[in-house]
DNA sequence: CTCCGCGTCGGTGTTTTTCCTGACACCCGG
DNA sequence: CCGGGTGTCAGGAAAAACACCGACGCGGAG
C-alpha cells in the first residue's frame, strides 16, 4: 500500500518533476494534482491523501489560506510545504498554523523523499539547511512572535512594501489616509523597524507579501 | 546522439524533477546542473552543452547577468530561459538580450520538451501562454527593449524598490540626492511608470532586483 | 564635428509622508 | 467593570518625495 500524495503547485514544471520523482519511488505515488489553492483545498477533501504537497504561492487561494481550510477540513491532514522562500521565521509559522514539514525548493531532492516519509510518519521535518538558523532573528522576536501584528497592519504593511503610497492604500482598503497612518505608526513601533528599508525586508522575509498581499 | 543539456537552477528541487522529466525522453540528456549563476557560466563553459536551460532568480549572479556571460563565452550558446516570471516585457526583452526561448514554469511539461526541441534546432520558442500578450504593453516597448535604463537608474530603481529612501540611495552610491532624482525622473520617463508601486512592480517582475540590487 | 545619452549636480515649488497627540467605539479577558 | 488591543478617524508641523526647470563634461554614433 503506496502512500498517497497530492501534489499543489502552480508550476506545472515543478509538478510533473517532482511526480517523476515521487513515483521513482516503490512507497511512493501521487494520486492528485492541484495548480492553485482553490483545487488544493477540494482535492484534498475529495482524494484524502496521505500527505499533502503545499507550494506557498499559488493563485486564487495562497497556499497558507489553503493550509487553515485543508486542515480545516481535516485536522487530521499530513501537510508538506514546499516553498522557495527559505526565511526560518516564515517556517516557525507554518509549523504553528499545522504544517506538519517545511521544505525549500532548495534542498535536494533526497530531503524531499526524507520528509515525505517523515510527515507521512507523523513526524515534524524542517529543511535541515535552515533548522540552524531557527533561533536568531531578533527584531521579530520581542513578544513572543507569532500574532504580533493585527490583520490590518499586516494589510497596510504589505501594500506598503509593494511600493503602494499611503493614499493608494487607502484606496485600496476603503479607509481613511489618517487610519492608514495610524496603522504604520502602530506597527513600526512594535516592530521597532522606523526605515521604510527595514519594513520593506521585514515584509519580504517574514511572508506577509504572500499572505496578505495583493492580487497582481 | 543525444541533445546535451546543462540545467541551472538554484531549486535542487526543480532540477532533479526536470532532470528526470529530460532523462525520460530518448533523445536528451542532462550532462550537467548548476545551483547558481556563476557555477551556470563556469559548467556552460566546460561542458558546452547543446542547450543551456537557465532559471532567473539565482543567487551569486542572476540568470539575466548569466546569459550575458554565457553568451560572450559562446556566442553560439544555445539558451532556453525558465522562470517563474510571467511578465511578457520580460519575455521580449530576454530574446533581445540572446535568449532563444522563454517558458515559465506554470507551463505544462510537454512545453517544456517541445520548448528545448525547438532551441536545440536554433529555433524560437515563446511560452504560448503568454505569447497572445506579447504585443501590448505599450510604455515599457520603446526603444527597442534591452538596455533601456542605463546602469545607474537600475542600481537607484533597484534601491528604491527596496524600500530605500531617496538620500539613502543618495548615500549608499555616494552620490547628491539631487543626483538620485535626477537617475528616477529619467527612468520613469523612459518606462512611463508614475507610481511607485509600479516600479516596484517592473523591478520585481524584472530582475533587476536580484541584479542591481541590495547585497542583504 | 555634432548630437545624444549618460553621469553629475543645483534650484524651486507642490504634494506626500512621517510623526505626534488626541479621540471614540468596539470587544474580549481578567 | 475595567483595561488593553483593535479599528476607525483628525489636526498640525517637520521632513521627504516628486516634478519641473536648468547646467556641464564626457564619450560614442552618425
Amino acid at each position: 500500500m503506496r502512500t498517497r500524495i497530492l501534489l499543489a503547485d502552480d508550476h506545472a514544471i515543478l509538478r510533473a518533476g517532482v511526480a517523476m520523482l515521487i513515483e521513482s519511488q516503490p512507497d511512493l505515488v501521487v494520486v492528485a494534482e492541484a495548480a492553485d489553492g482553490v483545487e488544493a483545498v477540494e482535492r484534498a477533501k475529495r482524494h484524502r491523501p496521505d500527505v499533502v504537497i503545499l507550494d506557498l504561492t499559488m493563485p486564487t487561494l495562497s497556499g497558507f489560506e489553503a493550509l487553515r481550510q485543508i486542515l480545516a477540513d481535516n485536522p487530521e491532514a499530513r501537510v508538506l510545504v514546499l516553498t522557495m522562500h527559505d526565511d526560518p521565521a516564515y517556517g516557525r509559522s507554518l509549523l504553528a498554523a499545522g504544517a506538519l514539514g517545511y521544505v525549500t525548493k532548495k534542498a535536494a531532492d533526497r530531503e524531499l523523499l526524507t520528509a515525505i516519509r517523515a510527515v507521512r510518519d507523523g513526524r515534524q521535518f524542517v529543511d535541515i539547511t535552515q533548522a540552524e538558523e531557527m533561533l536568531p532573528k531578533p527584531a521579530a522576536r520581542r513578544g513572543g512572535g507569532r500574532e504580533l501584528l493585527s490583520k490590518r497592519e499586516r494589510q497596510v504593511l504589505a501594500l506598503l512594501a509593494s511600493g503602494f503610497t499611503h493614499q493608494e492604500i487607502a484606496d485600496r482598503l476603503a479607509l481613511s489616509i489618517k487610519t492608514v497612518e495610524t496603522y504604520l505608526s502602530r506597527l513600526t513601533n512594535k516592530l521597532d523597524l522606523h526605515r521604510r528599508s527595514d519594513l520593506v525586508r521585514y515584509a519580504s522575509e517574514t511572508g506577509i507579501l504572500e499572505r496578505d498581499g495583493v492580487t497582481h
